[in-house]
DNA sequence: GCCTAAACGGACGATGTCGTCCGTTTCACA
DNA sequence: TGTGAAACGGACGACATCGTCCGTTTAGGC
């Protein structure tokens, strides 16, 4: 129901008003989050973004809608180092840096590690291009650092997931312990360095492979059928 | 107010049918928190174990209550473990038992995960017997692993707690992925190996250094002041 | 078998959150 | 400056969970 460029039109469709609270919702979203969890009631974050109820769930009918849109710029974050990550000369520090970034984003930003977690399931299923497309940075940069004799030779695209999804489950059970994430993140690259492989790692995640369709298919993307 | 000794009394001061509903409903409580999450209505335990609410909230008042007591089987075997870990006689191998024991026991119990870490804040406070002794235990664990040469001389008591609860939180994030459970603590084993010690770590948490106060301290326990 | 204290379970009021409805206000173009 | 569509916000009914109260049932010593 897009009326067809009727009278008003802002660049994204809103008038002034509807833009200019729109934003401060993401911003009361963000503080709310952080400081009552993902789960905090919408009406609390109305009444911080001194908007009532209703303009929210126009904006944002559900949650999830909400949680997306205030963490997707720091979902963009993630995506933008990831880019630059890529063009490091060094694939090692990129790879380094790319780990670095995001865990300290999930580590600064409280309420965004649980938006980060929320969001995999799902993301797996929205198939953005965007998303591709980190994708297959993340896969020529995992290569170029194991070509480089850096990473080490078993590591999998999926381990970088691991890696993440076990990070934002330690900030979120000790959301003040900054010196716990970053001692999880030096244990974890050091790990990942080449010099540190030492025995057989166990075999890289399934599910993570099948969510994450990391691997260069050539093969159309098949809908899985649920049983 | 325990009637002292009126007609009735099992070992444990219940009466009989007491006795099996309390075991029914932690059979329950266990079913329920790993199919629905901890924070499952209480009558939806209560539906299962066969009993009424008010049963329940007789036997247990508080959630917390509930689940404390449903995973102390496990919170049990946790210690156990720790004992059979200090018994070896290869201190590494022990160390790796542990941790390798206490992971499985997250991954294949759903649910446990977030007891867990829901019991970890408030077990800091409450100074158990039990709990003294374990961190001793751990503590001469580590220090043995060290001296033997196979666990880094930078490894921090404390890691053990970011190690697994970050464990946790991949468990959480994953519940049927258990290879990329058993990746990540193949991952952090290894990097816990003195071969892997390359780079210099970050420093321990503090944090978790004063809730586990590991580190053999002889002065008098003091009661940290909130400002 | 009797009897009493203990255990039981369902019903119920309180609380809190959700998401919608609708009368009012405001924007922005003419 | 007038006008109508868009945006606004508070009130409200629906819904779920909590934790207690109280009448009923049952265990187990005598």
């Amino acid at each position: 129901m897009v009326g067809e460029s009727s009278r008003i039109a802002g660049p994204d469709g809103l008038r002034a008003d509807a833009r200019r609270n729109r934003g401060r919702i993401l911003v009361a979203a963000r503080a709310v989050f952080a400081e009552h969890g993902i789960d905090a009631p919408m009406a609390t974050v109305a009444r911080r973004a001194g908007v009532g109820v209703a303009t929210l769930y126009r904006r944002f009918p559900t949650r999830d809608a909400l949680v997306r849109a205030a963490f997707a710029q720091q979902m963009e974050t993630c995506d933008r180092t990831l880019t630059e990550a890529l063009a490091d000369p060094d694939p090692w520090r990129g790879f380094q840096r790319l780990v670095e970034t995001i865990c300290e984003l999930q580590r600064e930003e409280r309420g965004f590690p649980a938006a980060f977690v929320a969001a995999f399931p799902d993301s797996a299923v929205e198939q953005t291009r965007v998303r591709k497309r980190a994708e297959r940075d993340l896969l020529t940069l995992v290569r170029r650092a194991q070509e480089a004799g850096a990473l080490r030779a078993d590591f999998h695209p999926s381990d970088l997931a691991v890696a993440l999804l076990s990070h934002c489950g330690l900030v979120t059970a000790l959301p003040h312990d900054r010196a716990a994430s970053r001692r999880l993140v030096a244990y974890l690259l050091q790990s990942f360095r080449a010099e540190a492989a030492h025995g057989a790692l166990p075999p890289p995640s399934a599910l993570l492979l099948r969510s994450l369709p990391l691997a260069a298919d050539s093969s159309p993307r098949q809908r899985p059928s649920r049983a």
